[in-house]
DNA sequence: TTCGTTTCCGAAAACGTTTTCGATAGTTTA
DNA sequence: TAAACTATCGAAAACGTTTTCGGAAACGAA
């Protein structure tokens, strides 16, 4: 039989039922359980990466005085830093991330929540935050949400659970509700908004002049001789959208043009919403004989259908669109835009939230807008002297 | 005095200097250094994140059992699993992960190395390893190299030193030695090159049909009876650019035409290097009727230099090039285009590297070919009759 | 009953760092 | 020439999990 592990004995040993699929056995004389292993012929130690572990067993000196020489702390002699630093480059040794970040509480890593990162702005966005992260040594994690309330919640989730040490969001088109935000904010976690802000938490933001914009955009257009000019909107819940809205109706204001509810399309930014929305437009009464798009692409999608429906631009209906990208100016007509600035955007808003968590008690919460830019192209260009000039204002 | 900290006594105490700010003493008799410290009047407990002991310190169990709860393992009483995980929930407990992954030894996260992230191929090509990859549970970490070999090299580091499960990689276009990955990949840190891959690596790789889609561009355009076709290739260092011209280069012998050096001009596929290209093959004795560029971006380019010159596309010069991005349709005229599917390369290229990080010693690495489309557009029809159909080779 | 069996749980090690607190030898000061 | 000090190092705890191993009670069958 199989004698005791630790008496030696035989005698004494009773089975005892079987444990995780291996017969266990029982020593009555020292009261022991214990079940009989195979001595595991093959004990082959796993090679792993370096750790701090081993630059020590190779000096002979201990973990912590590795760790110093590492962080080049000042309690440690030279020469042993230098050796140190030899063996250790010598190995190859990479400190581990994982079991850095667990000791000090910080991963030095954010997160980044957008709808979609194929969408230009996006990706522009994430290429500035990229930029000043690196050069402040963090990590970026990126999410998307694909527009989706639900995903979105789930991405926070996933994030945080990653112990990232803050967020930069952009909330999907159909959140409308931001409890998911304001638990981790409760939670101390520092969270940046930019764009696709919300204004019932109260987080550093960076946004956009949509009002200034849309304003502007408007003003252009009425002085261009446009009667009647229609907005395409996004969804309704969308805060930019009804932000931009407010402009386009100021302007109209301002001119003492009286605002058309029916002018006013609420749409999802879809392409066929784009085209349901011209539809509409077309069966009007008085039909516009201009459009403000929201979103740059719903008003390149409205000239490939223009166009098609040989309805000329800007002579029969002008376009003006929110935003932009090469495809705008290289489109025939070209796109009159206000021009957004994505990368600062992203740059301004990974330093907003870098400064937030570097100092996080002592940190609050402001709102940053990004200049935006009035570029007049074909589309909406009737007369051509009166207007040439962007205007500028400033509210 | 002071008393000692162990035998309370006051008469053998002596200083025995300073210690990070501190008086330090020592008691002769116990033989035991110490300093004294302030009490530390307000010792706050940090709030934290609910961790595992504290759910075991409500109920009154080891940290063990809630481990066993959260996981679901079986050696569990069912009630207080239920327990525990309503406690848990109470408490919103998320698990910590870096915790967890130190454990482990994995991350459950990949990297990614693109060049950048705002041209719209890449940007498809993250979109679909992130479906995959969140699917499949991993997070997804990306960094971009701005076509830069040092930035790559500095990118692996640091995606590698995060312990992330495994590496998605295109290189940069400066990059011509390999030795960073080869590390890696002998550290065992599973690899998938896609699209801009390198032969003397032995990893898994997703290409697209670079010789295939040159060959069928130029053989539309043989067929279309262009003469004399010249290339605007990448940076002649890069893999891709020279499989194109290879394909290039077949068409033109399948075809009996003969290859002229002169026509293929290598570039950074940056636009002045476009116009460079286009200014030289201008000046040549004998210029070419038809235009192959390796990269879109830069047939979009060459169509808007055209039309300021005045040349007419096709009549006088007709284009192609390999790639597709939306605005390649909606520009004036259309370009014609081997189509690429980002999206897809992506997807495949994630569920190649998880299964590889999956089966990590199982794994043998082997090459998948994501197929393109030949797009005509106007850019290169002159003859609607003969070649409206996408001629489909398959070697 | 009595022994073999199963079920469920806790203690402790392990993952790889950093950091705190002491300890020791050598160095300076009185 | 002690006493006070400095420079440098090691031991061990801590971060929050998972996992291994063993203990104890309950259960089943002979």
């Amino acid at each position: 039989m199989t004698p005791c592990t630790k008496c030696g004995n035989v005698e004494n040993i009773v089975r005892s039922g079987f444990i995780r699929g291996k017969q266990r056995l029982y020593c009555k004389g020292c009261n022991l359980y214990f079940t009989v292993t195979p001595p595991n012929p093959a004990a082959v130690k796993k090679s792993h990466q370096t750790t701090i572990v081993d630059i020590a067993r190779v000096l002979g000196v201990s973990p912590s005085t590795v760790s110093r020489a590492l962080n080049s702390s000042t309690e440690i002699n030279e020469n042993t830093r230098l050796e140190i630093l030899r063996v250790a480059n010598e190995l190859d040794y990479r400190p581990n991330f994982l079991a850095q970040s667990l000791n000090r509480g910080e991963t030095h890593t954010i997160g980044v929540i957008i709808p979609d990162i194929q969408r230009p702005f996006f990706a522009g966005v994430v290429a500035g935050i990229q930029k000043v992260a690196t050069e402040a040594g963090y990590r970026v994690m990126i999410c998307q949400s694909n527009e989706s309330h639900h995903t979105e919640t789930l991405n926070v989730q996933a994030l945080v659970t990653s112990r990232v040490d803050g967020l930069l969001i952009s909330h999907s088109k159909e959140t409308n509700s931001f409890e998911h935000v304001k638990l981790q904010l409760k939670k101390g976690v520092p969270i940046v908004h930019f764009d696709r802000v919300c204004v019932e938490v109260d987080t550093a933001k960076v946004i956009q002049e949509d009002f200034l914009g849309a304003f502007t955009l408007t003003e252009h257009m009425i002085l261009q001789g446009y009667k009647r000019i229609a907005v395409l909107a996004g969804p309704s819940d969308l805060l930019i959208s009804n932000t931009r809205i407010d402009g386009y109706r100021a302007a109209l204001e301002k001119h003492g043009m009286k605002i058309d509810e029916n002018l006013i399309y609420y749409s999802n930014f879809s392409k066929d919403d784009s085209i349901r929305a011209l539809d509409f437009w077309l069966n009007l009464p008085e039909k516009p004989d201009g459009i403000f798009t929201i979103h740059y692409a719903n008003g390149i999608e409205l000239i490939m259908e223009l166009k098609k429906r040989n309805i000329r631009i800007p002579e029969e209906i002008g376009i003006v669109a929110f935003g932009d990208e090469l495809i705008a100016s290289l489109i025939e007509p070209s796109l009159t835009v206000f021009h957004q600035f994505p990368f600062t955007i992203g740059e301004t808003a990974a330093s907003m939230l870098i400064e937030n968590i570097i100092n996080k008690d002592g940190f609050a919460p402001y709102t940053k807008v990004i200049k935006g830019e009035l570029i007049i192209r074909k589309s909406s260009l009737r007369n051509k002297s009166s207007d040439i000039t962007p205007i500028k204002h400033r509210f």
